[in-house]
DNA sequence: GGCTGTGTGTGCGGCACCGCACATATCAAA
DNA sequence: TTTGATATGTGCGGTGCCGCACACACAGCC
């Protein structure tokens, strides 16, 4: 696990559109464009590698970041070291909502689960921005509102779901946040994001293999089959997917 | 389980003070005397019954509501029918946050889980105050976070944590959001909230029991040794009661 | 081409919880 | 005091996941 920290992330010269533009990700394409204005100078591209912690549990947040290629895993890490994810962040969201929801930072850890860009704005803009009171308010308080049941649904999957149906569900929200059809992982990462053995994912990841769902060599899996999958998946996956567009609307991705 | 709707709550006369005016819900307590002054007039006092269902999974909001003595837990129903307990309120708190969150819905259900009093606020008056960004928005949104933590930490909990750690946290919440050490509350409704067996609940009652910790009959917990189940609780109970005194200072109910 | 590291497959005993069935205890109304 | 409803206790087989221990497979690197 990479341990590189939110300092040393590289700083890119910033392409205003394209797939990994700001307006790539679906909080920032939703501005008026007023704010989209004032916003565009103070974002600053970052490339985010995998593992990279963006933030960790308990500290004070100094920037948030909007991811447009990257996904990144909310992950709460237990006494004894094990560990569950509570949410996923794609281009569809914003890492750092604690900043301006109060108290600055949250007793979980942000974490890169997926290779890729985004864009990051101070703390103190941000809080400035927000504070406005005007659209930007309303939108990232509706997306804070999509991610709270987001976590809710990943409370009573684990509760009540089995393996199988909550590897099916996290591949698909990942799939959503990612572009094409496959995604690099290895069963090892998901098994720490699923809070589960390693082996249980195989086991899970051998069986939609079987069933021609999937396709995976090494750190590599390939969908074949997305609609195969949801139909594995339990009711999660659809309950959050139809959530995150009731509430964010313009942006369709999940 | 009891089937009454928010339409027959029962409206009482307005006690300013006491451990059933306003002043004992803590959000309602902690804010500014300007927004109190003009808040009080349009505070309704209501009964809540054991079982009666604040809001139900995906409808409008009309009312919130701020509990003084009793007790809501926001639930999640699954297809098959099976639930889950994503977050408690009590009165350190509100129910219904998606009101000014957006959206006005959330695919979970408030029911109340040990019978009390509390006052409720009209959902257009709600989003009046909310709208002032003034005080009442920072302060909702600071509780909205504590909220976030619980449902975060209930995940968490759930994947990695025993039913017999499970139970003591519940009942250390519950506690925490009562006033007596006495809490009326069946195992099987227990046995709901967490999601899990009737038989199960009973067994964690039968050890609890044996180790001196809690007696109970017939729907009647009483707690004899508060620390006693705060060892045998999980680390979840103490995180989530440390972050709501962090984010909601002045009412120190957890 | 052989070596090493990292990812994946498999087997085995154990345990927590499930689903079910049923016995018992307690209260409240008839 | 009986009766019925509700609450709690207990036992049994099943299963999903755990922890552990390895075997294998496929890189990339010398």
């Amino acid at each position: 696990m990479a341990v590189s920290t939110s300092q040393n992330s590289k700083v890119k010269p910033l392409p205003k559109t394209g797939p990994r533009g700001p307006m790539a990700n679906g909080l920032l394409a939703a501005l008026p464009e007023a704010e989209s204005k004032r916003w565009l100078p103070l974002l600053e591209a970052v490339e985010l590698p995998l593992g990279h912690v963006l933030y960790e549990s308990g500290k004070i947040l100094t920037q948030v970041y909007f991811p447009t290629t990257a996904i990144v895993s909310l992950l709460y890490v237990l006494e004894n070291g094990s560990s569950a994810e509570i949410a996923v962040v794609g281009n569809e969201g914003m890492v750092g909502v604690a900043l301006f929801m109060g108290g600055g930072s949250t007793p979980s850890r942000a974490v890169v689960q997926s290779a890729g860009a985004g864009y990051r704005l101070d703390a103190q803009a941000m809080k400035t921005e927000f504070d406005r009171a005007g659209p930007v308010l309303h939108l990232l308080l509706r997306y804070t509102q999509a991610l709270l049941t987001q976590m809710a649904q990943t409370a009573v999957c684990n509760r009540h779901h089995t393996l199988d149906q909550q590897l099916c569900r996290w591949l698909l929200l990942s799939l959503d946040r990612l572009h094409g059809s496959e995604l690099v992982m290895t069963q090892e990462l998901i098994a720490n994001m699923l809070g589960v053995r390693r082996e249980g994912v195989t086991d899970g990841a051998v069986k939609l293999q079987e069933a021609g769902l999937i396709k995976y060599t090494r750190g590599r899996i390939t969908v074949l089959n997305r609609p195969g999958l949801e139909a594995r998946s339990c009711e999660c996956y659809a309950v959050v997917k139809k959530e995150y567009d009731r509430l964010l609307p313009v942006t369709t991705a999940t």
